[in-house]
DNA sequence: GAGGAATGTTGACAATGCCAACATCACTGA
DNA sequence: TCAGTGATGTTGGCATTGTCAACATTCCTC
């Protein structure tokens, strides 16, 4: 019975020959059918078609299994946000609804890239995500700078930006607003990601 | 080895008596240790001193336990947010401060609280939650009509000032800021919560 | 072609959620 | 007073999962 099943040639019987890529597609497909927490090494083995320890040749351990989706994640993220147009102030607002709508469109895999489980991975398997932030970071500073030369990055500024859709995000794909106050707008929510901390406004 | 261990009295050797409450209090202490995800049934019960299948005569399983535990997060909370004084204005900042301050301080009750588990939970379970969130309406509402008469309750702005504290506390506790940036003033910014969705401002 | 490195498999163990069957206790009504 | 009933707790068991150790197979290089 170790024969018969799915017709391999010679050179692909014992070794897939590109597993780790293979997990991590089955992993991503899993996490678009709203698997989330319950995303197993050993299922996801199973539906390669490999043993239960295969997965285990490629990723230390569960955890840096699912580090690896996350920036798998943040790598689609930062092509969605670098797709992105317009005046600095306008392409501010396009990656705020950027971000929703990549959150809207992949939300299990949305809460995996922003679980604490990352900021225990070592660098290298986060450049992605750093990326996305600093992608996210310089363009405020283009827009807050108006056309003058470049201010210096704004820490503050950016976190508040970033907190704000990524609450936005969370709020809605995590369906924690509750649905009989009515609905919130969204599009126009998450247009309107604030350029700079308001600090004189309070 | 049934009869010697903890020493009981008669009346509570078999029935624990108020094992629910002590169940979820145990829980709360194993969130303010920050088991957070792993937090199991059968451990806890181990530590209340009773077999592994006891809290399934208390709470429907798992998930009903961990609600639950959610739900006695919101009461604290809003006590915080009941605590907090001034102009209604004022009053907008002192909840985000308070709302930071209570996730710093229980983080892993923080996200319980959020996560999507809470949207699959009955009404009666949540009652809190719901109050927390109507609570911060309601004080945006006297915030940005000013000294005038109260307006509609305003839900967009409502969403907004949520998600934006919501992101922060999530971008702090969660440790998602890369440190070798630099440190953000998360005590600043919690503080300058959105009254309004800035819509002139883009 | 020999041998080591990479990759995959089998078997096992412990932890966990949860179900079924049973034990004990408190409480109520005849 | 006491039978009986429902609430509460226990034991045993099953399936799933992460992970380790030991072993097998294949690839690749000298």
């Amino acid at each position: 019975m170790n024969s018969q099943n799915k017709r391999k040639t010679d050179s692909e019987s014992y070794h897939h020959g590109r597993l780790r890529e293979e997990l991590l597609r089955l992993g991503l497909e899993s996490l678009e059918q709203g698997v989330a927490d319950g995303i197993s090494l050993r299922s996801i083995a199973e539906r390669a078609g490999v043993s239960k320890t295969a997965p285990y040749r490629h990723f230390r351990d569960r955890e840096t299994f699912l580090g690896a989706l996350a920036n798998e994640g943040f790598r689609l993220l930062c092509v969605e946000l670098e797709r992105t147009t317009g005046s600095a102030t306008g392409r501010v607002s396009a990656m705020g609804q950027a971000y929703m709508n990549f959150a809207v469109a992949h939300p299990a895999l949305y809460r995996l890239m922003n679980s604490p489980l990352i900021c225990t991975l070592p660098d290298e398997d986060i450049i992605w995500a750093r990326k996305s932030l600093v992608l996210l970071a310089e363009t405020l500073r283009s827009a807050s700078a108006g056309s003058g030369p470049e201010g210096p990055l704004d820490i503050n500024a950016a976190v508040a930006a970033w907190a704000y859709i990524h609450g936005l995000v969370l709020i809605r794909i995590d369906g924690l607003f509750p649905p009989d106050l009515g609905e919130p707008d969204w599009e126009k929510l998450s247009s309107i990601v604030p350029i700079v901390p308001p600090t004189g406004l309070r």
